[in-house]
DNA sequence: CAAATAAAAGTGAACGTTCATTCTTTTTTA
DNA sequence: TAAAAAAGAATGAACGTTCACTTTTATTTG
């Protein structure tokens, strides 16, 4: 119990001071000896939990992956009518890369990089399919517009990642009035 | 004829080669040997042209973003109507990011990741300046929705960055007609 | 206009450093 | 007290950059 308990602590430790570090430098840019140090521990304990370097920052991407998806999807219930489903996902994932902007810098990067290897990108889609089941039922109610859902999550999730990242580098700064400008403008690029 | 007799070939070349491999292995994983290799040059012709690897790839993503912006105004008159001149400079950014889709890659991943330093993003941000004119004219007349810049290019502009992305990735492919569909929910997301 | 000289461009090998990973030893746990 | 976990030091490979040198291009001179 204790034991496993510490091995988990270790083990996020380490997963926390991937993604700062990669954040702040890129991924083959940040040393395992930094990584280490930050998650006070030896560089060769991270080889007890991870295979190796390129195992550490997949695992990390597959596990951010998951708590943004059990986060946006969280009190989705499919019973809601699908303007106010898509509104509740939308928001929540909105919250997501506002709050968790850490999180979300690092899938960001590491979906426009060739750092995490394919078979770790897929694991990491997988978990959409509840918003995919949306917008099909969507379409099929003649709400949504009937185009790919590529197109749909091009124009209705993805501008919240440029806009976190502007606000990230401090350009800009997302309030609520835009928050809700900003869900005006995905809702109406998507429904029909 | 004073100071610059290098060859403007191997620059690009330099410059091409960096593009390239950076695609593909990222920018801490791309060694200047391998780039001096791509290049048909040696290692140390590459500090003629650069001060350095950081240098090097500054000034790859200036020239890029240079090549980029002239692409997205070639033709576009100032006597175009808004929504005229809107379609006009999307589609030009389209094009460009669906063929020139090596360059417009290279410029996704700077502007995920930490490689490039500030001041460089800076510069490469000033050439967008016509568009952002277009928006004020828009806005004044009523026709675009009064909200900020950043709201406008990450709906308008930036969801082209997501759909190439996946189209590079192999799991998408946008035709004629998604293109068209595309513009459409760009048109929406920002049309008043 | 050659031949002679100077300057610029280009090179391959080498240097010092850094890094991921492993090895050996110590500490913790049960 | 034995096995598991963790630590720190060690290792070899790879890297960015520099150095000493050669080749090419431009300029001067007789």
């Amino acid at each position: 119990m204790a034991k496993l308990q510490k091995s988990i602590d270790k083990r996020n430790a380490l997963i926390d001071a991937t993604i700062t570090l990669v954040n702040n430098s890129g991924f083959h840019a940040t040393p395992m000896s930094k990584i280490a140090k930050m998650a006070n521990v030896s560089p060769a304990t991270i080889y007890l939990y991870f295979e190796n370097k390129q195992d550490l920052v997949n695992k990390t991407y597959i596990d951010v992956k998951a708590q943004y998806t059990a986060y946006a999807f969280k009190d989705y219930e499919e019973s809601m009518s699908v303007e106010e489903g898509f509104e509740h996902i939308w928001k929540r994932i909105a919250d997501f890369k506002l709050n968790a902007s850490e999180s979300a810098m690092f899938l960001s990067q590491c979906d426009n990089t060739p750092i995490i290897d394919e078979p770790s990108l897929q694991e990491g889609i997988k978990h959409l399919q509840p918003l995919l089941d949306l917008w099909k039922r969507g379409k099929e109610e003649g709400i949504i517009k009937p185009i790919s859902d590529y197109l749909l999550y091009a124009y209705a999730i993805n501008p919240l990642s440029f806009l976190m990242m502007a606000q990230k580098r401090g350009t800009f700064k997302l309030d609520k009035k835009q928050i809700e400008q900003a869900y005006e403008a995905a809702w109406s690029s998507i429904r029909k």
